[in-house]
DNA sequence: AAGTCGTGGTG
DNA sequence: TCACCAAGACT
């Protein structure tokens, strides 16, 4: 339950988000919400996996791309996996995308294609944990819930003035987010403190001399709001080394490899190739006289750096090897993967 | 319950 | 250049 003491912050954030409000194509205006414009549901779920641990700016062409070759629940539901796979390439984290249409279908086939309006009921579909579950029933279905972000526990953090290190400090930081947490306008309070920490109160250098909520901010007042929250360090990433075969059939289509559900890029098309490792073994696909391209490819995932050697050969005319298969030329487009391997495309399309 | 899982922007 | 960071979930 909200404290008293913290009322005059969520009316202080509401009014900044009434003028302050950016334009989102999965966001109903706080005037459009007054004047009785409801929130789609499956826009706001689908906006939310997408912004899972990415930036508003990447998003936005996605979710287009997604509402317009998929308008409703029941169109994603019925799409190919491939389709997905490739329309979500680029995007990261992939098993948002094999979780959505899993999520997709379940909506469709065991609610009738609309989604639970708790909670507790959001919380049993794949991809959607306690921040979105939270997201999505303040959003699109006005609950008073709290969503614990980065934003929010770093706003939570600074107007706080809490030093204990994340993610240990992450338990008090949402009893204060709870706190904060109207009753009434539950959904565009918690947009409010979203914007606020990409905006205003932003990791680095926070403009705290146009913050709504500077009057009463500890960390301001304490000069520390800037250094928080704390953050246990992270272990240094280790460089992997690899190959990539990239191989035409006489036809000009690709012999590829459709990636297995679990583990990195599960479910992306890709290079066959070898092993990422300290020291790699050469897998090439098939017998022959791999010319080195002389150029690598170099990349770094949440944990590891990729330093990735691409090899070319001509494919003589055999059957595609156990675990691989041919995508036509005219089915290719370099748009389907994953961006290592798109990195490694455009690599041989330019030696 | 730490580790795994992408990518592009930023300072 | 490079570490850090983003509207986290899953195992």
């Amino acid at each position: 339950m909200q404290k008293n003491e913290h009322k005059v912050v969520s009316t202080a954030l509401l009014a900044w988000y009434d003028v302050h409000a950016r334009e989102l194509p999965w966001r109903v205006s706080p005037s459009d919400r007054q004047a009785g414009v409801v929130p789609d549901p499956y826009r706001v779920w689908l906006s939310e996996i997408m912004l899972q641990q990415t930036t508003v700016a990447a998003v936005k062409d996605y979710f287009h791309r997604f509402t317009s070759r998929w308008p409703t629940v029941q169109d994603l539901a019925a799409a190919r996996d491939e389709d997905v796979m490739g329309e979500w390439a680029g995007l990261g984290y992939y098993a948002r995308a094999r979780n959505l249409l899993k999520c997709a279908r379940q909506v469709t086939q065991a609610h009738g294609g609309i989604f639970p309006d708790t909670h507790d009921g959001l919380l049993t579909l794949p991809g959607v944990g306690p921040y979105t579950a939270a997201a999505i029933a303040s959003i699109a279905f006005d609950r008073s819930e709290t969503v614990l972000d980065g934003n929010v526990e770093r706003v939570m953090a600074r107007f706080h003035d809490i030093h204990d290190p994340l993610p240990g400090s992450k338990p008090r930081l949402r009893d204060l987010a709870e706190e904060h947490t109207p009753l009434a306008r539950p959904g565009d309070h918690a947009q409010a403190v979203m914007d606020l920490g990409a905006t205003v109160c932003t990791p680095k250098s926070p403009a705290c001399g146009i913050c709504p909520l500077m009057p009463d901010c500890q960390g301001r007042l304490a000069g520390t709001a800037a250094e928080l929250p704390k953050k246990t360090p992270k272990k240094p990433k280790p460089t992997r080394y690899g190959y990539a075969y990239v191989a035409r059939d006489a036809g000009g289509g690709w012999l590829m490899e459709r990636r297995p559900d679990k583990g990195l890029l599960g479910g992306m098309l890709g290079w066959p190739g070898s092993d990422w490792s300290e020291k790699p073994s050469p897998n090439p696909p098939f017998e022959a006289d791999w010319h080195d391209i002389g150029a690598e490819v170099r990349h770094t995932f949440t944990h590891f750096h990729l330093h990735l050697r691409v090899l070319t050969a001509p494919m003589p005319d055999i059957a595609a090897p156990a675990g691989l298969h041919i995508v036509a030329k005219h089915d290719f487009r370099p748009s389907d993967l994953p961006t290592v391997m798109r990195k490694a495309y455009d690599l041989w399309r330019d030696h």
